[in-house]
RNA sequence: GGAGCCAUCGCCAAGUUGGUAAGGCCGUAGAUUGCAAAUCUGCUAUUCACCAGUUCGAGUCUGGUUGGCUCCUCCA
């Protein structure tokens, strides 16, 4: 396994803390609204990485946390009178069946923010008595960065004197413009705040990744994890400070290898909440398949930017269609062993930082040779079992491919038209027979009206909804 | 202002240590079909934004130019 390491800008072998074990952390969203594309990807790419390293044999060990303290939730709760909690766990709850809509694997430990704010308080506690941190007259408690003599390697967006540059505004009380909140006071008595020995108030937002890292890992003397992932925003400063004040707090590295995704794009410019050109994945969900969505989202490399356009979406389906078409024409069978150069093949794409374009292609090139080898012998048995393997594979390691092939193509079919479709293909069958036709024609038209396309083969005639 | 990333066929998109351009869509010629659809086969980039350099050899390395995107503010 190869992973592209964003520190080191380059692709390094992957050697993990435990031999043949894998943790990985990576930074979920903060549950005030829906989730968009962008979410989507960043969830589906690391979703590849944890099923790579399963299938490479690595024991995987996946978090993803869920914010749910922060300015925007609190807006919204002053906002819409709804306590905090009945807006956290409604998207959360939100968040969860959409993603699992997209096929992505639950991970194996959700922290919240409010449910680790005593590993955040003694985190911030050790970092103050350390006087990497010190509150200010506010209650506010912020990391000393100058105190980290390895701050800037992880974004390398370092920069000493050119300060007055940076657009983020800061107070005076500041050791160091870079400095940033661990801790932020409460402000009134009708603030949202949680006591501690320094001040009541809530977590900053860096701080709670590196706690949660603490409490629920382990590590070894140099790292406590070995990949750290998330969307390539993150990489500063939030990654950057998380960095910090974990290797402050603990004395080594937070993670061994970091990796971050790239964006969404709708029309070359990144989706955001914020530019207001989001696209919802519950709205996107409405139109397609869960499976189409990941199969398109997770088909370009995951570091690149990611343009997004319903049209590709088509053509991407089309490519989707094939391998369902194959599958149904090994099925119904039981399924033998996996061929092994397949397998190798794909492993080998996928453990080259997650080459899906080369993954892809070796699927391609896999869908192509059985048909040709079935045109030739379509009782092939053994073929046929093996290309059932072959699919279930497929959809162990990259999440497609799992469903039944004759219920895919029939999705948004209900039982009524079904039933329609059957009837117009008998009276095409019989039409047939009888040479009529100009009303087997007329008959294949009605279906192709009803939006159903349909094929000829020696097993009888098959449709599909176009 | 500072820091990065990217630029490969009409469209999407691979291409680790430099060695002579995957795959998909579209198009096209054929096989198959009553005709289609599906499937298969052939064809479809002497060329990798542009310029210069290193090298026996560069899409891949170096410098520069142009264009696009991102981060430095909440952000996947």
């Amino acid at each position: 396994m190869h992973i592209y390491d964003s520190v080191q800008k380059t692709k390094l072998p992957f050697g993990p803390i435990r031999e043949g074990e894998a943790s990985i952390y990576v930074c979920g969203p903060t549950v005030y609204d829906d989730a968009h594309l962008g979410h989507a990807r960043s969830s589906l790419a690391f979703d590849l990485l944890s099923r790579t390293l399963k299938a490479l044999n690595y024991k995987v060990t996946m978090a993803k946390n869920f914010t749910d303290i922060d300015d925007k939730i609190i807006k919204k709760v002053e906002e819409t009178g709804q306590s905090m909690e009945e807006i956290t766990s409604f998207y959360i709850d939100r968040y969860l069946k959409e993603m699992a809509a997209l096929g992505v694997e639950r991970a194996d430990i959700e922290p919240k923010a409010t449910e680790s704010l005593q590993a955040i308080e003694n985190m911030i506690q050790k970092l103050i008595d350390q006087d990497n941190a010190y509150v200010i007259s506010t209650g506010d408690v912020y990391f000393d960065t100058s105190k980290d003599s390895h701050y800037g390697e992880i974004s390398h967006q370092v920069g000493e004197d050119e300060d007055n540059q940076s657009r983020v505004a800061h107070t005076s009380e500041k050791r160091n413009p870079k400095d940033f909140a661990l801790w932020k006071a409460c402000k009134g008595k009708d603030d949202i705040c949680f006591d501690t020995a320094f001040s009541p108030g809530r977590p900053g937002w860096h701080i709670e990744c590196s706690a949660m890292i603490e409490e629920h890992f382990s590590g070894n003397d140099e790292y406590s994890i070995d990949i750290h992932g998330g969307g390539a925003d993150l990489l500063f400063p939030h990654h950057e400070n998380e960095a910090a004040q974990s290797r402050c707090a603990i004395g080594h590295e937070l993670s061994k290898y970091w990796m971050h995704n790239g964006f969404v794009q709708i029309d070359g410019e990144k989706m955001s909440k914020s530019l207001g050109n989001s696209f919802f994945l519950k709205d996107a969900l409405k139109i397609y398949d869960g499976e189409v969505l990941r199969y398109y989202l997770n088909s370009v490399h995951y570091r690149n930017d990611f343009n997004f356009s319903e049209e590709e979406l088509q053509t991407s389906k089309k490519r989707l269609d094939k391998l369902y078409r194959l599958k149904k024409r090994v099925s119904p069978g039981k399924a033998s062993a996996v061929n092994k150069t397949f397998k190798k093949a794909l492993l080998d794409a996928m453990g080259d930082d997650l080459n899906i374009s080369t993954a892809l292609a070796v699927i391609d090139e896999m869908i192509a040779s059985t048909n040709d080898t079935l045109d030739t012998n379509p009782k092939n048995k053994s073929l046929k079992k093996e290309t059932l393997a072959n699919i279930t594979f497929i959809d162990t390691l990259l999440g497609f491919g799992g469903k039944e092939p004759f219920s895919y193509f029939q999705i948004g079919v209900d039982e009524a038209l079904k039933a329609e479709i059957a009837k117009l293909i008998e009276a095409r069958t019989n039409a047939k027979k009888e040479k009529n036709f100009e009303r087997s024609d007329a008959l294949r038209d009605e279906l192709t009206a009803l939006g159903i396309s349909i094929m000829d083969t020696p097993e009888g005639t098959l449709w599909e909804k176009a």
